[in-house]
This record gives C-alpha cells, structure tokens and sequence, in this order.
DNA sequence: TCTGGGGTCCTCCCACCT
DNA sequence: TCTGAGGTGGGAGGACCC
C-alpha cells in the first residue's frame, strides 16, 4: 500500500482521477477536543454514556487501548478506565460539517455527502479551472479543512467511488492515497473481501465457506458460482466492484427514503402504556422531522427490540400521506395493540416510509379534512419551539411523569 | 463484550389481479 | 368453472453502512 501514499509533496500519477473521498479522522471526538484543547493528549471516547451505550468515535490515542466504534462504552470503560468519556454534542457536529462542506463546494458543485463526516467530490470540471490535479485538490482540501475548522481528514484519489473510499480508508489517519487508474487491479486484489462495499460479517462467512477470501478470489470467480453462493444481486455488484469496475457518478442530490425515531431503554419495558408514552414521543420527532423537510409518508413502521435482542418490524399502509403526530402515533399504536407479542421491550422506533413531497399536494385538504386541526397545532407547536427552544411544547401526556419513569440509554 | 441510532437495499412470502 | 403463470404491491426480516 506505501506506494500509493502521498510523501513530501510527491505521489502517484494521478491523471484521469478525479473522484476525491474526504473522510474526517475521528470526527466526533475531534470536534470535541478542538472545543476542549486541554483533552489533545488524552483518549477521547464519545458515545452513550448510560448503561446501554455504545461508542461512536474515538480519538487515536483511545484506539491504541483497543476502543473502537460500537462497542459497548461499558466494554470501552474496561478497556481504557481513564480515557475521558463523552455524550455526543451534535449541534457541534452538524456546523463542523456544514463549514467542511462549504469548502468542498468552493472547489466543485459536485460534492455528494455520504454522512456528516465524508463525502465524494468530482474535481473533472474544476481542473482546468484551478489549474490543479486531483493530488494537489486533495492536499489543498486537508489543509484547508485543518486550517479552519482544527480537524484532520484523511483523502483517497482514484477514477471510481468505490477505489476512492477504500482508498482513504487505508490513508488514516491525516494522509491522502492516490490510486492511479492503470493500477487499480493491483490495488484491491490483495484486500480481504470484507473491504468490498456490501460485505459484512455474514457475507464475508459465506464467502471464505467457499474459499473466496480476497478480493481478488472474488474477482476470478467465475459469475454464475457466486450467484449461486450469495444470490444474484450481490454476486453481480461484488463481480463488479472486485474487477474494478464502478460507474456510478457522483450525485449531489439525494432522496429521502424514510425518516424515523428509536429509542433504547435503560431498563426493558412491559407496561403497554409507558410504551406508548414512548411512541407519542417518537412519533413527534419523526413528524417534526417529516414537516422540517416539508414530507409526508404513508406507511407507518414500528420496530420492536425484546430483552433477548430479538428484533419485529410491523407497519401499516395510511391510504393518504401524513405529517400530522397524531395520525402517525395513533397508527403506531394500533400496531403495538394488535400486532406486537408480549415481552419485555429494550428498544421502540417509529418510522415512516413510502415518502413523498409535502404541502404541494392540494387534494390532501379534502381527503384528511378532520386532521386539519391537529396539523395546525403541530404547525404552532413548531413554530413554537422554533422561537423558544425544543421544550417550549410537549404533549400533556409526557409532561406528568417525566423523572419517574426509565429514560433512554444515552 | 453484549450489542445505539439513523438510514438503505435486498430477499422472501403472501395476497390480489389478470 | 377451475387452475396455473406472471406481475405487482405490501409486509417482514436481515444485512449492511456510518
């Protein structure tokens, strides 16, 4: 892999590469120490904090202890008693991300985000315009974003997304890898399948029970096998992926698919009516978010997790799409009634599918005519929280026992 | 070790329709 | 009238990603 590395300056031929992948090192736990200098030589872990929680970031220093993202933070504790611990802050997150962003779209309009913190960038059209290579886009990106915002990330130059991941993966942390093109093959034959997009652990399994344990077994084997081995969708996208071969474009604009809530609980629950509390409270972050982004959905999903991580799913198709808290809590709670067993809960969600753009659609007045009212009090509960911050409005139901009964495991 | 929360995509099954 | 094939959509579950 060192010959593909950015040293002093110099790198591989980078012509006819112009997918950069911005991955940002340790992102949650860089955030944090950037607010709180005096934690820059100390492990970082940032994650739930109760009982239940799991890590989502730790700084390299933790990661020398064996701390890795989602793990049990309890597991973390053991591993590393005197790294400092921290709830995740995600106002502070969203702006880092929002502010690197900006600077990729300074560079080119196509910048395709994958999460807060990485996204592709297609610098063909920006070449000429900068007078730069992708190498040098990429080492003005990393300089860029340090100077700025006082975190590092890491950059994998290639000609497909996928190289281009993988490749700045295999850069961190703070370094940039170029693969040329004529050398892609050479790149990702030696990997271990689990690094091809798609392969977990149970695929990885099926793979290596029939001898395939590098990308470049994969690559080589015939197609028909593999789709006997794994099925014919993913035998098809890991043939492709291994020979190197990803034509997907870079897309600024994506589309929401769904848009959910879930919550696990410190301890399992089995009061019917403490769930629902839970589900009133879920489905009025789920429709804020829906209304936020100016959606509606029309299938409404809960999910069920029992103590014994056996996880349900059960949801039902509205005949009209909806925003409106009360018509999806409603649903959401007929589905607990009617369709879920008893036992105890660990973790509840409500989600909403089957999306589709919000107020243009005029008919909606005449069909859900009796949810008007409740659309127009959730409009003023928003708008409300909006000026006087998230507590401002609450339904009465959450407001009495507040305290007493068994939170989520933050 | 004991498993979060937000998502996407795929497969399988079933009901319904033609 | 009965039956089977094939398409389609809903529902459920699982794997995977960050």
């Amino acid at each position: 892999m060192d010959r593909f590395k950015a040293r002093d300056g110099q790198w591989p031929d980078d012509t006819g590469c112009p997918v950069l992948h911005v991955d940002m090192d340790a992102f949650f736990a860089s955030v944090e120490i950037r607010e709180r200098p005096e934690l820059a030589d100390k492990p970082v872990v940032v994650g739930g904090t109760g009982g239940r929680g799991v890590v989502s970031s730790a700084n390299y220093l933790a990661r020398t202890y064996g701390v890795r993202s989602a793990m049990p933070t309890a597991h973390a504790r053991r591993l590393c008693p005197h790294a400092v611990f921290l709830p995740p802050t995600f106002a502070l997150y969203t702006e880092a991300s929002a502010g690197v962003m900006a600077i990729f779209r300074e560079i080119t309009p196509l910048v395709e985000p994958l999460s807060l913190d990485e996204a592709f960038l297609d610098v063909a059209g920006a070449l000429r315009r900068l007078r730069m290579t992708p190498g040098e886009i990429g080492e003005q990106v990393r300089v860029r974003v340090a100077a700025e915002w006082g975190i590092t990330c890491s950059v994998g130059v290639s000609s497909t997304k996928f190289v281009a991941k993988l490749a700045s993966g295999l850069a961190k942390p703070d370094g940039m890898l170029v693969v040329p093109r004529t050398d892609i093959l050479d790149f990702l034959h030696p990997l271990p399948v689990s690094a091809l997009w798609g392969v977990g652990k149970k695929t990885a399994e099926r793979l290596s029970a029939i001898g395939l344990n590098r990308v470049g077994d994969v690559a080589a084997m015939p197609l028909a096998r593999l789709k006997r081995a794994i099925g014919v969708a993913a035998a098809e996208h890991l043939h492709t992926l291994s020979n190197g071969h990803d034509n997907r474009a870079v897309v600024p604009e994506s589309v929401d698919k769904s848009v959910g809530a879930e919550e696990t609980f410190e301890v399992d629950l089995t009061d019917r009516e403490v769930l629902k509390q839970e589900l009133l409270r879920l489905s009025e972050r789920t429709a804020a978010t829906l209304r936020r982004r100016d959606l509606r959905g029309r299938t409404v999903s809960i999910k069920v997790r029992f103590g014994d991580f056996t996880t349900i799913t059960r949801s039902r198709t509205l005949p009209v799409a909806t925003d409106v808290t009360q018509e999806i809590y409603r649903t959401a709670c007929r589905l607990l009634d009617e369709q879920t067993p008893p036992g105890a809960i660990r973790l509840i969600g409500v989600r909403m599918e089957q999306l589709e753009e919000g107020a243009a659609g005029g008919q909606q007045l005449l069909l859900d005519a009796p949810e008007r009212g409740w659309r127009d009090a959730d409009q003023a509960a928003d708008e409300a929280r909006a000026k006087f911050g998230g507590a401002a409005i609450r339904p009465a139901t959450l407001l009495t026992q507040r305290g007493e009964k068994p939170g989520p495991a933050r």
